[in-house]
DNA sequence: ATGAAAGCGCTAACAA
DNA sequence: TTGTTAGCGCTTTCAT
């Protein structure tokens, strides 16, 4: 069942070793500059590439790397996820994207190593993961996470300062003159070890406003898309003193509750003020453009690929890092009209 | 290196040899009863998992399909791409999603099988191949082709019915009194074989309705996002007779249209009634909602993942074939208001 | 019904 | 600088 061009029809052609040809291609010892070429030409002749099974059953290692985001269709994540790409494929590493669905078990089975067999590392954006799941964890692949969540586990762990970001949010509504603001998108699970760093974010800004913090103005939602945002917006304008403002866990969310306050004949931001989380392409073109903290989704992607893979092949030894990407605030209409 | 518990670990445990214990895992020939649950105990035991690398050097599969898409953050794809990853999942695959962005070199590399030893076969949504293209390729994996581009070529091929599609949309759009109708991302490029399908959807409805086709109303895309939507109608509402309606190549071009005619200060449907292509999330909760045709997205990720695995297999020996899915008009505020 | 052994393609230890 | 070879874990042919 031989399908290909091994390393040994190589080296007959070229008329060398098996060995010779395996360093002509990995350079793990020096090679005649003649033998080289020479090996070199025979292989883009016969257009060989590595057989990845077999490298793997020799030294371990499979050259893939596996991403695993909430969703597929949360365009946050599919950016991050084409950074991750792009570096994985620099580095010379297949990445695998897989998702979620926020499932608790999903993320639960691939901590676990689902996929063990399969792939050298893993980058995982947990949802309902807590830190004593990912403690308990018995696989010895190298995981790194990324996003809001922080376990204080012995893992890198990549994100933007979710606190910080969500404190410049509300900051910008109170600056707008607003003083009812509403926040959507609270997790519902009891699963998250340190209180919801946005949540903990929009009270620390209120606080240092002088602003008291409302519960009624905190909608939970199941999730973290628009129909969420539609939900849990729909709940607030219910109120009998209705938010002024507000502050969405995400885009998606955002845009959601745009939605809701067009249905409720409410305009956007003159009635309501809305900032979203993310800065997705949705915001930059929905009617009216949105809002948002933007956080740098490719050197998410980035690093969290090359903590993985330095973990990976052994050579970044250091103790996991707690690592923060950069921000900003980039305001449209969806507060500050046009 | 030994990571894992094998196969050789087992014999030894249960006293037997290693053809017996493979004939347990796998079935490929009878094992006697009570062997078979000695041998199995010590599976539990010691908690054994076949390495795939090793039975895929054996028996030249990976058990890896690959899917590539042109971009990632093109909810469309998210959404086909998610069915065909469930899909391969029960089929015990795992698929490595991969993209392209809409580039020909890249869209040339994945064909020649960049990743040929890595994928057991190809599911490939093209956009700047042409036919020439795919016949010249040389790789014998198997290969699945969806979206709009039809080649001739000897290859599965998914989708839905463009042209009737096409002829459905602006059939609406006719329905409601509009004449001047313009159509927003025609391919620019000359690579594609059949003239685009969608164009000719709509050339034909203009036709059947006793319009005249005019190609001052025909705007030409680079690419297929948001921002081509908002460039194409900005042009088109230059015309000194602006179109009344537009039929967009997918949802994200009428968007970007949708914001470009509230750009002008125009209403969206009253001044131009706009519908779009794809069906995703994203135009459900725009403002307007977006009326659209809806492609089945989930059976042409479940169906181009069984025509590949059965290919894969070589149980499929049947003539490559041309498979439809269904389509549906979804109508919303974009052109019948609210 | 079961066992022994070859060999898939590769890397690395050992030789030269 | 280059060659030889063992062996990673598995499936499968040939023997028993």
């Amino acid at each position: 069942m031989p399908v290909g061009v091994s390393l040994k029809d190589i080296a007959k052609h070229a008329g060398v070793s098996l060995a010779t040809v395996s360093n002509v291609v990995n350079g793990y010892r020096p090679v005649g500059e003649e033998t080289r070429v020479r090996v070199q030409r025979a292989i883009d002749e016969l257009g060989y590439s590595p057989n990845l099974s077999a490298r793997h059953l020799r030294n371990g290692r499979t050259g893939i790397i596996a991403l695993a985001i909430p969703e597929l269709n949360n365009p946050y994540f599919a950016e991050v996820a084409g950074a991750a790409i792009r570096e994985a494929g620099t580095h010379g590493y297949t990445l695998l994207l897989d998702y979620t669905d926020s499932d608790r078990q999903k993320e639960l089975l691939l901590i676990e190593g689902i996929r063990e067999r399969v792939i050298d590392g893993l980058i995982l954006s947990p949802v309902q993961l807590g830190r004593a799941d990912v403690l308990a964890r018995r696989s010895d692949k190298p995981l790194v996470l990324i996003g809001e969540s922080v376990y204080d586990v012995p893992h890198d762990h990549i994100a933007i300062d979710n606190v910080a970001a969500s404190h410049v949010a509300v900051q910008h509504l109170v600056s707008l003159g607003r003083h009812r603001i509403a926040f959507i998108g609270a997790h519902p699970d009891v699963h998250r070890q340190p209180a919801h760093l946005r949540l903990r974010g929009y009270q620390e800004a209120l606080s240092s406003a002088g602003l008291s913090f409302d519960p009624a103005l905190v909608a939970v939602t199941a999730q973290f898309g628009r129909q969420d945002g539609l939900t849990g917006m729909r709940e607030l304008l219910k109120l009998s003193e209705p938010p002024e403002a507000v502050f969405a866990y995400n885009d998606l969310i955002a845009i959601g509750a745009i939605r809701a306050i067009h249905e409720a004949n409410l305009r956007v931001p003159q009635d309501v003020a809305v900032i979203g989380f993310d800065d997705i392409e949705d915001g930059r073109f929905a009617t009216p453009s949105l809002t948002t903290i933007s956080p740098d989704k490719e050197s998410i992607g980035q690093l969290a690929v090359r903590s993985l893979i330095a973990r990976v092949e052994g050579k970044h030894v250091s103790e996991p890092a707690d690592i923060q990407t950069p921000f900003r605030l980039v305001t449209r209409e969806s507060t500050i009209g046009r």
